[in-house]
DNA sequence: AGTTATACCCGGACGC
DNA sequence: TGCGTCCGGGTATAAC
């Protein structure tokens, strides 16, 4: 489901096609996925503007011109698509915002949500989420504070948004199998030389991930080339039975802390 | 503090 | 084609 390297690949094709555009109309068709009535939602928005788009973990923030924010999570297959008069998808759209000859929707929103905060509201969502992991400031040093007495499994940890934001199940995998660990080890067996390079895995997958464009098979819009891409890069996820490649062996899928978990049993140690 | 269970939610995939 | 069933999985919360 849409991580870090997903939502930051949104987040740039959103912004090139939509920073500086008003919105001209808004469709709700499942309440529960807004904040308040479709009528307050509907009014706020119309005539308003998007300014910027923002990613924080597995979040999206749309500044509008009047101040207000749009909080966007997609949690479980949420997804979107930018529609045009010539391409429709024949999905159900939960909420759907026209912008300039584009239609923006939001599809497979059923845990996830669209919300209108203020800047406040929004900072206290945020409030305990950990460090963004593909920022300068995420240097050894801070990973190293933050690993300290851990004893969770890498698996639980790291897609623990309070200790790190934006890693999900697969980008856990796959981190696990570019640091050669086992997602099963606990963070505290982990010696200096292993922690390094678990944290320059972090740091390198993800922005593996973004390069290709993330995972999600459906294209942002008709004649998308980089959404999607990293899909055939993954080297575990999904892929149980198949040759590992780095040593060969095969790939296995086991449940790890109530988890669909894909590891290399051979070179993961 | 970690671990485990549970609720939330429903489109779409699948079976017949 | 059509109808019924069930699964996936991030997050919050509670209980141990």
């Amino acid at each position: 489901m849409p991580e870090l390297p997903e939502m930051e690949t949104y987040k740039n094709l959103l912004q090139l096609k939509f920073a500086g555009h008003t919105i001209k109309a808004v469709e709700v068709n499942r309440e529960k996925s807004i904040n308040s009535s479709v009528a307050d939602f509907t009014e706020e928005l119309v005539g308003n503007k998007i300014t910027q788009i923002h990613r924080r973990g597995k979040h999206l923030v749309f500044d509008l011109a009047s101040g207000k924010k749009l909080l966007l999570h997609l949690m479980l297959g949420g997804l979107m698509y930018i529609e045009t008069d010539k391409d429709t998808i024949s999905r159900s759209k939960q909420v759907i915002l026209s912008l300039t000859s584009h239609r923006l929707t939001f599809i497979g929103l059923r845990l996830g949500y669209l919300h209108l905060l203020t800047l406040k509201e929004v900072e206290e969502e945020f409030a305990e989420l950990g460090p963004e992991p593909i920022e300068p400031g995420f240097s050894f040093e801070t990973f190293q504070k933050l690993a300290e007495n851990k004893k969770g499994k890498l698996k639980t940890t790291l897609v623990d948004q309070h200790f790190i934001a934006g890693i999900g199940n697969r980008y856990s995998d796959e981190i696990c199998f570019a640091a050669e660990l086992l997602p099963t080890r606990s963070l505290n067996t982990l010696d200096n030389t292993q922690l390094q390079k678990l944290h320059s895995s972090i740091q390198s997958v993800l922005q593996e991930g973004i390069r290709y464009g993330g995972y999600i098979d459906l294209p942002l819009f008709k004649g998308d080339q980089l959404t999607g891409g990293f899909e055939e890069k993954c080297r575990v996820y999904n892929r149980e039975g198949e040759s590992c490649v780095r040593c060969g062996s095969v790939i296995v899928k086991k449940e790890v802390s109530s988890r669909k978990t894909f590891f290399c049993a051979n070179c993961q140690i």
